[in-house]
DNA sequence: ATCTATTTGTACGTATGTATT
DNA sequence: AAATACATACGTACAAATAGA
C-alpha cells in the first residue's frame, strides 16, 4: 500500500506543490500517524523511490526540505539513512529569525515583551531552582562583577550578562514562555555582535543591572516570588533604557 | 569572483555541512550582503552550477533548501528562476510548530502567555484602531451571537471566536507580539479542529465571553486602554477556565 | 588497522513540463 | 501558434562515509 500522497495541512509551499514537497508531506503525515518518535528510521532512498514511484533525484530534494525543516538526520554507510528528529531548539529559533529578517524589529519592540515575559519567568521559577542551578547563576554573575577595562572587555561583560537571562529561561517550565525568551536573548546578543552596541558604557546603569541581577538570585533562592517578579521588571526597564540610549537597530542576519 | 563558501553563522545543521548546506549558506550569506530585497532575482541553476562548481542535483538540493526555509520560491519558463522571498507568517508560524511537535505544550503554557500578552495588545491598540477594522471585529462578533444549535454550530463558533484574536493581533503595531498571539491563536485553532473541545458547552461561561468581545470593542473605539486591558485579561482568565475544564491536550500536528 | 558491504552523496547527460514572448 | 528559456524530473555511474568483521 503506497502513502496516499494527500498534502494535508500546513507547511504548505505556495501553489502548485511540486513533487519534493508532495512527498515531503506525505512523510510528515506519516510520521503523525504512526506516532514515530526520534530516532526511528525512514526507509531507504531506493525503497522511497519504488514508494512513490519518482527518481533518486526528487527523493533526494525532498529528503532535503525535511532536513531544512530540522524534522529528520541523515547519515551515510550501514546502518545509515534518514531518521526522525526532533526539532531543535537553535534551528527552530534560527529559522523564526529568518521571518523578522523581512520584518524588522526594534529594540523596544522586544523590550516590550521582555518586560511582560521575563518577569513572569523569574516569579515561576523562585523557590522552584536547585542549588546547583543558582550557583550556576552566581558564576555566570562573576564574570562582569569587575567595571570592564577595555571595550572588548565591555562587549564580552555585555553578552555575558544576557548570558544570565538565557540561563534563567532554560529552566522555565513553559517550553514555550522559555523558548520565546531565548529567542528575544539571541535577537539581542546579534544585535551586540554585529553592532558596538556596549559604549558608550553607562558606568551607573551597568552597576544598577548588576545589582538587580545580585538581588534577584536571592529573591530566587528564598522562594519571593513577587520580589524577583518587581525586581526583573526593574531591570528590564533599566535594560531598555541601556539599549535605547544608544539608537540600536537589529542587526540584519540570516 | 567566486562566492566565498563560509558557513557563517547560524541556521547550521549540524556536524559537517555538506555541500547543498554549503551553498545554501553562502547564498544567504550573499543576500545580506548585497542587501538584496524579495523580489530580487538570484543566478540561474546553469550560473549557479558554474559558480560553484558543482552538479544541477546538489545546486537543486541548495534551492529546495532555501525554499523550505522559505526565504526563495522558484519559477519555470523564461524569466523565470529563483527569487527573494520574503518569509510568510504562515510559514514562519507552521516552522516553529514543528519545534513544538516534539517540545508538546500545553493548553496551560499557552494561556500562561496569552494571559500577559493579549491585554497588552489591546491597551496598545485603544484609540488607534480605524472604523472599517473596528467594523470587522464587529462583524466577527455577530458570527457567534445567537447561541450555537447543532455541535457543528458550536465548533465553528469556537473557531469565529478565535479569529477576533487573529485580526486584533494582525493589527498589532509590535511585529513580534502580533506573531507570537497568532502563533498561539493558530495552536489553539489546529487543537480545536483536531479534538471535540467545542463540548460540552458551557453556555454561561460562553454568553461571558461575548460580552467580553463586545465591551472591548467599545473601549477600543472609546480609547479606553486601561479598560481594554483589564476586559481582555478577563477574558483570557474564561477561556483559560473554559479550556482546562476539558482537559484538552494539544494536537500532535506536522 | 584493514578490508568489505551498505547506504547516502555527488556528477552528468537527457528528456519533459511550463510559462513568456 | 511556435519558438524560447527556464525549471523539473529521470537514470545511471561513481565517490565518500561508516559500521562491522
Amino acid at each position: 500500500m503506497s502513502p496516499a500522497i494527500t498534502p494535508s495541512n500546513n507547511t504548505a509551499p505556495s501553489a502548485k506543490m511540486r513533487r519534493p514537497y508532495q512527498v515531503a508531506e506525505a512523510i510528515k503525515s506519516w510520521i503523525v500517524e504512526q506516532g514515530l518518535q526520534p530516532g526511528d528510521k525512514l526507509p531507504h532512498e531506493q525503497t522511497l523511490m519504488e514508494l512513490f514511484g519518482m527518481s533518486k533525484g526528487t527523493i533526494r530534494e525532498t529528503m532535503r526540505v525535511l532536513e531544512a525543516q530540522g524534522l529528520i538526520i541523515t547519515r551515510t554507510g550501514p546502518k545509515g539513512g534518514a531518521f526522525i528528529n526532533a526539532v531543535s531548539e537553535p534551528l527552530a529559533s534560527s529559522l523564526l529569525s529568518n521571518y523578522f529578517f523581512f520584518n524588522e524589529l526594534s529594540v523596544k519592540d522586544i523590550y516590550q515583551l521582555r518586560r511582560l515575559l521575563e518577569p513572569e519567568l523569574v516569579a515561576n521559577l523562585a523557590g522552584k531552582l536547585t542549588e546547583p542551578q543558582l550557583a550556576s547563576l552566581e558564576s555566570n554573575l562573576e564574570k562582569y562583577a569587575e567595571p570592564a577595562k577595555t571595550a572588548e572587555d565591555e562587549r564580552r561583560q555585555h553578552i555575558d550578562s544576557l548570558q544570565f537571562h538565557l540561563i534563567l529561561a532554560e529552566l522555565a517550565g513553559n517550553e514555550l514562555l522559555g523558548f520565546m525568551i531565548r529567542f528575544m536573548v539571541r535577537m539581542l546578543t546579534d544585535l551586540t555582535v554585529y553592532r558596538r552596541l556596549y559604549e558608550p558604557p553607562n558606568h551607573e546603569l551597568w552597576e544598577q543591572g548588576f545589582n538587580h541581577q545580585k538581588n534577584l538570585i536571592v529573591a530566587l533562592r528564598d522562594g519571593r516570588a513577587e520580589d524577583a517578579r518587581t525586581i526583573m521588571h526593574e531591570h528590564m526597564d533599566m535594560a531598555q533604557r541601556l539599549m535605547e540610549a544608544q539608537e540600536a537597530e537589529m542587526a540584519r542576519v540570516l
